[in-house]
DNA sequence: ACGAAAACAATTGCCAGACAATTAAATGCC
DNA sequence: GGCATTTAATTGTCTGGCAATTGTTTTCGT
């Protein structure tokens, strides 16, 4: 394998590695009991803070749970579609902030996952689903609203869009792509005319969604891409600046 | 706020959350040092103890890194996306055995994914990708290849198309729904006749790319979806048996 | 004066042992 | 039988210590 792991990194790294390579076989079940501390201790040879410490690290991963008191312990946490999709858009953001992501190559990304799931909203979206896209949009139609809530809502008004598409995995994965984009989107300020060009597009691909049509939908959602894009062009130029600050101190 | 994590969640936790806090908001940047674990102890008024819990929370999300020594110490991480993109794997594969997720629904969304950087594929991929599409192609043809290699061979292939789409949050993204699909595909046994078929639709997909023709790459792969579902369709029943023994016992 | 070797200092890694807090089960009392 | 009390198991936290690692500094030999 790629890595040794026998005797450079942490104990509690290997161990935990050892414990959630036996989540991932699926010799440990979802709510089965691990050992208890001391007995762990006892087993991998090491002082129970070592222990604890591996255990700290599962549980930080969403892996297992602990509950205190006789006939607790630590349990293998079945894990929640919100757990991993937080975790993602944690990740997500994280991956885009640090790593000085161009703004047109996160948006062609965004929006190439979102035109993934346009198919299937078209042909399920419910009535929920509709009124959920009418409610956001006519919050964004509210003009006292300030840049980082419209942008909230923008984001809310997309993941309406990926969940309407009715399948877990496609939100799990597409929300932490959308959400992420928040921090980015939110460096734009939007002028009252940019706004509702962009609620007249949401209404558009509601409409669309509402219609079934897919290919209307479609082409809706690059006019958006497109004007995004026009928005952010400004950013490329903000973020060589702070780059240039930044190596100046 | 949804959680108080005043009173009730471990101290370490809260240290933890209190750091990727400041990580997340940028107060921290890569490869900035944190206080030494004396010196944070004193901060939060704990023990030590429970800083080094805390520290390996956030070490077990990729957040730190921690160096021994004079001037060692524990560093804000450059999070890459290779990093990122393994926890989005393990995540997903969780995900996925842990939800009996249903076949179907997982290939929906894969292909979905898929679909998404087919244009951007069909339009940027260059002879490096076209090889190695080519060169897993003539793996898979390997008469002699087990149906473990065989499925490993074909994530290759899917996670070679997404890579050619030359966007690395579209490859982070997505790498983690195809390869997540891995352990359920693993579950088919494959006949040499469906070898073929897979290498056959294999090839006119690297066909259709090379000729950036995209609109021929989205109808082969709907061509593959349809039949995937078709080979997995015996994981449904099979599935239901495992559900039905194990509420027996 | 210069380079190598040794000592130093700061830091994480690991351990042993203790006590507090919590919680389910067992026990005992009525 | 039902309720209060005790008990046992377990995690949460703290204290104090020693080992290992590693950059810096000092010392010493030439």
């Amino acid at each position: 394998m790629k890595s040794d792991m026998t005797k450079k990194t942490d104990l509690s790294a290997r161990i935990a590695k050892s414990i959630s390579d036996a989540i991932l076989a699926g010799d440990l079940l979802a709510d089965d009991r691990l050992p208890s501390e001391a007995e762990l201790a006892e087993e991998f040879a090491v002082s129970r803070s070592t222990v604890r410490e591996a255990l700290k690290r599962l549980a930080a991963q969403s892996l297992i749970r602990t509950e205190r008191g006789a006939f607790g312990g630590a349990f293998v946490r079945q894990l929640s579609y919100d757990d991993a999709r937080r975790q993602n858009i944690t990740m997500s953001t994280l991956l885009l902030t640090m790593n000085e992501i161009r703004f047109d190559v996160a948006c062609e990304a965004r929006f190439a996952l979102e035109r993934a799931c346009l198919p299937l909203s078209a042909a399920r979206c419910g009535p929920e689903d509709l009124a959920r896209l009418r409610r956001e949009i006519a919050r964004q139609d509210r003009p006292d609203l300030s840049d980082e809530a419209f942008c909230a809502s923008d984001v809310a008004f997309h993941r309406a869009v990926v969940d309407s598409a009715d399948n877990p995995i496609l939100s799990y994965q597409l929300s932490g792509a959308v959400e992420a984009m928040q921090p980015l989107m939110n460096m734009i300020t939007y002028t009252a005319r940019s706004r509702a060009r962009i609620v007249a597009l949401h209404t558009d691909l509601a409409d669309a969604l509402e219609r079934r049509d897919a290919a209307a939908a479609d082409a809706i959602l690059t006019t958006l891409q497109t004007y995004t894009l026009q928005l952010g062009e400004g950013l490329l130029a903000h973020r060589a600046q702070i780059r240039a600050e930044r190596s100046a101190s």
